[in-house]
DNA sequence: TTGAAAGCGCTAACAC
DNA sequence: GTGTTAGCGCTTTCAA
C-alpha cells in the first residue's frame, strides 16, 4: 500500500541504498542524484517505516511516561515539562495513565517497554516494582519521580519535600495560633500523603489528634463528610491542611465560604483569586517533569553513574486563608 | 541484549513459530509445550519486540493524539477521553502539542505516521491540510476535532456550537440589560476564536462596535490592556463575554474584584466558587475526545461511509457573573 | 502438533 | 559516489 524506499529507488532509479543515504541526510551523495531521489520521494509521498529503522538499529527515539491522570493539572503539567525536554532530544514520548491501579502500571510500562522505548519516566501507582528488573538489566533506564520505587529496585528519583511541606504548613498555621488543626490526605497507600502525614505530625507535636485525620481517596462525598462530621465534635478543628490540590478543591467546596482557616498542599490556578485567596505550599509540577527527564536523557547519553536521589523544594505561598486567625472561624 | 523468540525457543527447546504461537495464544500448541515455553520466557524476561510484530503485519495498535497542549485543561480533559477508547480498542496513544504552531503540527503528523499509527486525531493549529493526502490515501484515517481541516481534505469532523454558544453568551447578558458588551477572543486565526466572534456579532446586531472587540493570543500583558482600554472609553462596556477558559482567566485576574458582568465560553473547575460564581457557556471536552476517537475506531473497523461532520451542543451555565444588570457595574 | 523457510522495510558493512 | 548483500525479530506460508 503504502511506498518503500524501494519504490522510491525504482522511481528514482538509483539503488535502495542511495535512497537510504538522502533519507538519512548522509554525505557522499551527488546534489543532482540526491535531488532527483527527493523528487520521487515527494512524487509518491513516501515517508521512512519506523519500524523498519527501529527493528534494525535498536533505538526507537522515544521515551514513555506512566503518570497517574493526564487530566490532573499536576500530571499534565509534568507530562507537558517531559515531552519538551523529549522534543528538545528528538524523541516522541508516549504516555499514559495509570489512573492509581499498579496493575495499570505494569501494563502501561509492559507495553512501553514492548515498544522498546528508550527510556522510563514512572510515576509509580504500585510499590512493588520487580517487574522492571529485567527491562533494567536489558539497559532501559527509569526515573521515578514524585514517589520512589519499591525497594526491589534502586533507580534515579526526583521527589518533592513533602514531610518538609506539610511541616511549613502546619508551623504557618500554628503561628497564626491554631492548635486544632485537621489533616485531610489522600490514601495512606500513596508515598506522598504518608510522607505529608509524618510532617505534619511531626509539626503538631503534643497536638496531635487522629480524630482530626482523615486519610481516602479524594472524593466529595468521603472527605466532605469526614470534614463535616470533625465540625462537629466537641472541640472543633479551626484550621485544614489539606493533603494536595484535589483534597483542597474538594474542601472548599465543602466550606462553600464558611470560615476556617486552610493551607492546601499544590497550587492551583486561581487560588489566588478567591476570597479569601487559599494560601498553599507549591510544588513545581513542571520542575518535576524537567529534572526527571533531564536525569533520563544524561542516563541515555551514557551515564552510568550511582542512581541519584534528588529532591526538589517546596515554598509556602500565603494568600489569607492560611493566616485565619482561630477566633474567625 | 534482550532475549528474542530464538532465544526462548532453545531455552525451551522448540522451534520459533511455537514460541511465537504461544506468545500469540494461537491454538493448536500442547499444553505442556506451551507450559514449557512460558516458563523460558518468564526465565529470560522475554518481552515480545513490537517493532518487529509491526514490520511483518502492519498493524501498530496505535493512534495518534495532536493538539495544543497538554498542560491546557481542555486539552487533557479531551485527551484523557481519547486515551480512555484507545485502552478500550487495545490501543496504545501516542500524543503531542503543536503549541499552535502549525509547522509542529505537520511535524508530529509526520512522525505518528512514520511511526504507522493506525488512525490520527488532530486539533489543527494550521489550515493548510494538503500534507495529509498521502497519509490519507495510505488507509490511515484522521478525525479532525475543534476546528475542521483546511479545504484540501475532507475528513470526519467533530466541533463544538460555537457560534451558537457565543449568542447565547451574548444573548444571556442582553436579557440582563446590556448593551456594552465587549468581546475579548483568541487570535482571529483560530477557528473557534473566529466562530465565536461572528455568534457574537450575530447576537449584538446593531449593538455591534468594533472598539469592543479584542482578539490576540492569550497574554495578561495584551488582552488585559485592552480590556483597561475599553473600560477607560467615555462609553466603555458593562458585560464581557470572553471567548475561551485561558482568557476568561486572565480576564478575572485583571478585574480583580471590580464590578463587570462577566460570561465566558468553556467552563473550568472553582468557576462557582469564585465570588461571583462565574457564568458561562460550557462544552464536553471530554465529550468531544470520545466521539472523535469512537468515529476513529468505526474507520479503522471498516467503516468506509462519507465524512461526517458531528457538532456537540454547548450549554450557558449560570452562577452569578452574567446575571449583573449594568447599573452593577 | 510442530517446524523450516521466506520476507516485512530498513541500515550496516563492505564491495565497486 | 554508488550498489550489493546480509540480517534486525517477528509472522506467514507451507511442509512434515
Amino acid at each position: 500500500m503504502r511506498p518503500t524506499m524501494k519504490d522510491v529507488a525504482s522511481a528514482a532509479g538509483v539503488a535502495l541504498k542511495t535512497v537510504s543515504r538522502v533519507v538519512n541526510g548522509e554525505p557522499g551523495v551527488n546534489p543532482t542524484t540526491a535531488e532527483r531521489v527527493r523528487a520521487a520521494i515527494d512524487a509518491l509521498g513516501y515517508s521512512r517505516n519506523e519500524s523498519a529503522r527501529v527493528l534494525r538499529q535498536g533505538r526507537t527515539a522515544t521515551v514513555g511516561l506512566v503518570i497517574e491522570d493526564i487530566s490532573d493539572p499536576f500530571y499534565s503539567g509534568l507530562g507537558r515539562a517531559v515531552e519538551q525536554v523529549a522534543i528538545a532530544h528528538g524523541c516522541l514520548l508516549l504516555s499514559g495513565s495509570s489512573g492509581e491501579n499498579p496493575e495499570r502500571e505494569r501494563e502501561l510500562v509492559r507495553t512501553f517497554c514492548a515498544r522498546r522505548v528508550d527510556g522510563l519516566i514512572v510515576v509509580p501507582a504500585g510499590d512493588d516494582h520487580s517487574y522492571l528488573r529485567p527491562e533494567l538489566d536489558a539497559g532501559t533506564p527509569a526515573v521515578f519521580v514524585d514517589r520512589p520505587p519499591g525497594p526491589e529496585i534502586d533507580v534515579d528519583t526526583v521527589l518533592c519535600d513533602n514531610a518538609g511541606g506539610a511541616r511549613l504548613a502546619v508551623a504557618h498555621l500554628r503561628r497564626a495560633g491554631h492548635r486544632r488543626i485537621a489533616f485531610l490526605g489522600d490514601s495512606p497507600s500513596i508515598f506522598t500523603a504518608a510522607e505529608r502525614l509524618k510532617g505534619y505530625r511531626a509539626a503538631l507535636g503534643g497536638l496531635f489528634d487522629p480524630a482530626l485525620v482523615s486519610m481516602r481517596a479524594p472524593d466529595l462525598a468521603g472527605t466532605g463528610a469526614d470534614l463535616e462530621h470533625m465540625l462537629g465534635l466537641p472541640d472543633p478543628p479551626t484550621a485544614v491542611f489539606t493533603g494536595n490540590g484535589r483534597l483542597t478543591v474538594t474542601t472548599l467546596r465543602t466550606l462553600r465560604g464558611r470560615p476556617l482557616a486552610l493551607v492546601g498542599f499544590d497550587d492551583f490556578e486561581l487560588a489566588d483569586l478567591l476570597t479569601p485567596g487559599v494560601t498553599v505550599v507549591a510544588q513545581d509540577p513542571a520542575g518535576l517533569g524537567r529534572v526527571a527527564s533531564e536525569l533520563l536523557f544524561r542516563r541515555l547519553a551514557g551515564d552510568r553513574g550511582p542512581a541519584q536521589h534528588l529532591q526538589l523544594p517546596v515554598r509556602l505561598i500565603a494568600r489569607g486563608s492560611g493566616e485565619q486567625s482561630p477566633s474567625d472561624s
